[in-house]
DNA sequence: CATCGAGCGATACAGTGTATCGACGTGATA
DNA sequence: TATCACGTCGATACACTGTATCGCTCGATG
């Protein structure tokens, strides 16, 4: 409403409000989203650690500094990153009292997001998200669940919507871990099967871990996306149970 | 039971079963284990990011490429630095059919130490952890849990830890994410003042994000213990409400 | 046409993880 | 006891990172 603050005054401002500098028309247009979607699909296809400014700008063909005119940190761009992954994810909605629905939809939305891009927990678990997507995919999850029979009460819904994503975001970074285990199998089986599994085997074999030697001989190992499920439906419930009461 | 195998084999093995160099008495003993604790140091008073192997070495008056003779490379530190937290967390026990108490418990442990090591959460999301008492603090949290009524099946055991575990996870990263960023304004207060708070104003005074708004007003903003506490609630109310029908 | 100004990117620097290898001190052997 | 061989230590080096500095060049303007 105010009028915008004019830009270039001594207080800093955060990536996502900071305008661009005008596109140069001259080599090539360059913008932040040309670089975040670079930085993006260096992550995807080599993981995040192949995300280096160098190998950025080499990808844009430009020189390293360049890209300092468009942001002032790596971790800038990280930010930028996570922020473009939010604008993908579908904003969860609710169809009449199906609260249960809508947290489900926002725990898929993100669950989808990270498996397309799987460093997205790498980062997520770093700092606090605030991009106008991550705010507009927080405003979707909270209002999905606004009104609904039982969350009267903002604390109820702040409570529920803060339960599955903790949830969620701490399954994605377990399945992934596991994902990269097995692709560093994948991909160099005889150094997983030489060291680790036998290693394991060795472990239980000493009898000291009786109780996870049962669990790997006797459980029934359900498939990621199972396990994903089941554990939040136990979150879904645990939201049920405590609705009455709040 | 059978044989130990002989070391120098071509097959490669895991940190956790190579055995160290025998400690030369001359200039310094160091040891795995002295490496580690001194990098644990470093990580606790520095951040995990102030841990590289010239400054661990460095605190051991010895050259970055002596602890090339302990480990063999960055990662194997740092999986080393994780199981010692590891085993600075008390096995969770049962107290007669309280298996509530015992999930808590292994909550309470797992988060003490994430406190204490604010690093930790870092690493574990990273890949799975295998040492040996990460494995004895799995089977510790999974033996308690054994025999409790309604938890007569392991997957049952699993599912149950499992999702506690990846609830703790995640709720942690939140909190210290948080306190992360709180910390950065403590010790920069203008930078977080002025330029997070009045960019987040300035978002929600937009109106594109009424929702987040109102939880901003009128939630009522829990400590940082209270809320993983209701999110623990949540979750264990989830397991009870599944136990009979699994 | 001449001048100015801005932005690009070559160069540089401090720091990282790690490979190589020469020198040194130690233990075993003749 | 004298010599040799071996094994370990760490100086040096390399490729790579994020980022500061600053001269050059090129476009727009008077």
């Amino acid at each position: 409403m105010a009028a915008r603050r004019e830009a270039g005054e001594g207080e800093p401002t955060l990536i996502w409000e900071r305008p661009e500098p005008p596109s140069r028309p001259a080599p090539s247009p360059l913008s932040r989203d040309r670089i975040v979607r670079a930085a993006i699909e260096l992550a995807d296809a080599d993981g995040l650690e192949a995300v280096s400014l160098r190998k950025v700008a080499a990808a844009l063909d430009a020189g390293p500094m360049r890209l300092y005119g468009y942001l002032s940190t790596k971790e800038e761009l990280l930010d930028l990153m996570v922020d473009a992954v939010y604008g993908e994810i579908p904003p969860p909605v609710r169809a009449g009292d199906d609260w249960r629905g809508a947290l489900r939809a926002l725990a898929h939305g993100v669950r989808d997001a990270a498996l397309r891009h799987e460093w997205l927990t790498d980062l997520l678990s770093g700092r606090p998200s605030l991009g106008p997507h991550a705010l507009a995919h927080g405003e979707a999850s909270l209002a999905a669940l606004d009104g609904a029979p039982g969350f009267e009460h903002i604390d109820t819904i702040a409570l529920a919507v803060g339960t599955v994503n903790v949830y969620v975001i701490g399954a994605l970074q377990r399945q992934i871990a596991d994902l990269r285990a097995a692709r560093t199998t994948g991909m160099d089986e005889r150094q997983w099967q030489h060291a680790s599994y036998p290693y394991l085997a060795r472990m239980l074999a000493t009898g000291r871990y009786p109780t996870v030697a049962r669990f790997v001989r006797d459980a029934s190992h359900m498939d990621a996306a199972g396990t994903f499920e089941a554990g939040l439906d136990c979150v879904l419930d645990g939201i049920a149970a405590r609705l009455p009461r709040l």
